[in-house]
DNA sequence: CAATAATGGGGAGTTGCACTATCCAATGTC
DNA sequence: GACATTGGATAGTGCAACTCCCCATTATTG
């Protein structure tokens, strides 16, 4: 397919999809003469990917490139490649003070690398918990644990077997893409917690 | 104290104090003449507010005025206080189906509002996932109402007795601010399950 | 086969947002 | 009384993500 059916496959503009290239965040296609190239299917899923990404996961242009890097490397490694996934996402941290973030860690028990970029993320959200002056019930510190323990486990358990590269994929795409619909499950779980509690209007 | 002290309380410049007092997202001073005002605790509080959730949490200004319209509003009834602020900081639906998002919810079994802004939320987060060539694994999607669920009973369990007032702004700015401590959690989650299952280096 | 439309490629312009800089007259401060 | 600071307002900046436009070269069509 040509761009001009590409861009109506994914309604993306054309210029978009240029923009896209230039950025190399779609590979460019089949040359067939100097103005003329083939897309194919994969272009679209591509296309669409980075749509997801840049929309409702709201990475920047330079961050969907760091994913797709690693998405794109056949790094056999699943660990190193999740790193550098998650290198490419984190916003630049500030270097808040770890040792919250560790106490919350050890307290749930879990084996991971104290000085990792995803330590630091937490302890910046903590930062800024406390920037803000809220300070969060203790009660509810287990029930995070737990829920998020609970939730990361199954997806784990739930990578699919057959390829590296797949695992790798479905371990990236699956953190970023699935953020936006936790967030607003939870905001559908808060309003029928309240409604048991707060006897709010019942449907 | 004065504006240059309100700014060097809360490292914010004094232009940037001025801009959020245009924009109402902080309350005036008490004016002494027509070259001073005078700013207490609680607009160093406002101002830490408003950062953390310009910053961390992400919201644009009009979403933030949002935010705090509803927590400054003395508004007796919880739920419709909520309500104001998760529309605040809704981004703009574009009306995705939300037949999948409804079977996710009565498969949970959670008695909510089907026409909320919520269940948008979730209905546009599958079609961004479905858009994005990304099919959820099975397995999964128990554990996310489950984690989720806890999460959200806790939080709602939790929320302060005393005035109503509070309990609005804990329910609202819980509701945004934690946002970024799950996500960073679920992340190191990842790790310590991965470690689990894959026998990544171990620390 | 001539006229029209579309393409790849690339530079420049636009939009939206969150600031940031500058100005000014009126005050506060030393 | 000299100098800095303030509140208030307007204009300008920087960045990110597009969007527009141009051009020489194909493709398509009547």
């Amino acid at each position: 397919m040509r761009i001009s059916e590409l861009a109506r496959a994914t309604d993306v503009p054309v210029a978009t999809v240029k923009y896209y290239l230039r950025e190399g965040l779609v590979p460019p296609g089949r040359l067939t003469s100097s103005t003329q190239a083939q897309y194919d299917d994969e272009h679209v899923a591509r296309l669409r990917l980075v749509r997801a990404l840049l929309g409702p996961a709201r990475l920047t242009i330079a961050q969907v490139r760091g994913v797709l890097a690693a998405v794109d490397e056949p790094e056999p490694d699943l660990f190193v490649t999740l790193g550098r996934a998650q290198h490419a996402t984190a916003p630049a941290t500030e270097a808040a003070d770890p040792s919250p973030a560790l106490a919350l860690i050890a307290r749930a028990g879990w084996d991971v690398d104290p000085a990792g970029p995803e330590v630091a993320q937490v302890a910046d959200a903590l930062a800024a918990l406390d920037a803000a002056g809220f300070a969060m019930p203790g009660a509810n510190v287990d029930a995070y644990l737990e829920g998020v323990g609970r939730i990361a486990a199954s997806e784990i358990d739930n990578l699919p077997e057959g390829s590296a590269a797949e695992a790798v994929r479905y371990a990236v795409l699956g953190t970023i893409l699935i953020e936006p619909l936790l967030l607003a499950l939870r905001r559908v779980a808060h309003q029928h917690a309240a409604r048991r509690r707060l006897g709010g209007p019942s449907s």
